[in-house]
DNA sequence: GTCTATAATAGGATAGAC
DNA sequence: GTCTATCCTATTATAGAC
């Protein structure tokens, strides 16, 4: 097996164990056994646990910053841009649940450096968003209200679909897409 | 100190470092340093480190389940159930803020027993919840909509709130009350 | 009720053979 | 690239003195 191979193959199997029992609780004798290697082996292709803690959230957290940096310069009305970030965590969820619900979970395990270059990207993406709000409010598309409490009622749905979307995969994804712009914009969108 | 109130004051430490870092990176001698005392010394108040974690969560889902199954019982239009079942979790998050962590980070940790009981509780509040959606669904309080995604958009911003809360105390309680209700309700109520 | 000492185990990581 | 063997440290929990 070739070397990138294997080490995207550690980082998904390790994803999956972390989301499932939480990073401290997953040994590297555990994410091993699931790839039917020996411990020791790993460290041929990773060069320790944290790192692969590192990888599955630092490459998430570039996937969002990517998504809201584009729709940020887009030329659209905000609630359009809400709609498009609303999209993008449904994408991001559906395509890798167990690295969006690491990154949610465990990103307090990261050491240092790491933990410094993730929370610099989560205040990047939150006030990116809380940009897009304010300036919607300011052209009287969104409901004039506090909005830290906007941001926080938008994100923790979006940042907790990983917990429902498997509960309901027969939902089309149009329709969840449909349904859940509703739910959480007609709240705070002018009629 | 007398017994209860030491095993109390445990209960409550743990919580605060549980929520810190994690049930399974907090070690009992992390636990014991921060109580003022040595690690040997917390069985004498407690039987193990797992029956912490269920005294945080299982006490706290209690007092959820309380709230929530007095409201059902109430002679009131379903919206001004959801309501109170809003102010429940803004209260409880405000009282205990620790406790509610915990519960929604560190229940996969829960042993056999508690984790069963924990779960059937879970499952009680889910359950009593949807009624409550479906029955004013019925009754045209509430919009149209799959109820498994409004019972997810409600109860993702209610179970974070911890998360909000403590970065934004300036908030008045009445206020934060308030804007919560319309954030959440207003996109699920027939005008 | 708290201490010291210690048992028993599990964890991350490395060395060196193949 | 994977293995066995092993190091070193940290962990939960108990025994028994004070």
């Amino acid at each position: 097996m070739k070397n990138n191979d294997r080490k995207e193959q550690i980082v998904k199997t390790a994803a999956q164990l972390f989301r499932e029992k939480g990073y401290n609780a997953v040994s590297m004798r555990d994410l091993a056994k699931d790839l039917g290697i020996k411990a020791a082996s790993l460290y041929n292709h990773i060069s320790s646990k944290e790192a692969i803690l590192a990888e599955v959230i630092l490459s998430t957290a570039r996937d969002f910053t990517e998504h809201i940096d584009n729709t940020f310069l887009e030329e659209k009305s905000s609630v359009k841009k809400l709609e498009e970030i609303i999209e993008s965590h449904i994408d991001l969820t559906i395509e890798k649940a167990n690295f969006v619900a690491c990154l949610n979970n465990d990103w307090m395990h990261l050491e240092e450096k790491n933990l410094n270059d993730y929370i610099k990207m989560r205040n990047h993406y939150e006030s990116t968003l809380r940009k897009i709000i304010i300036k919607g409010m300011n052209l009287h598309e969104i409901e004039p209200q506090n909005p830290e409490l906007i941001l926080f009622s938008l994100l923790s749905t979006l940042r907790t679909l990983y917990l429902w979307y498997p509960k309901n995969k027969h939902i089309e994804k149009s329709v969840l897409s449909k349904e859940l712009k509703n739910n959480l914009l007609k709240g705070i969108i002018t009629i």
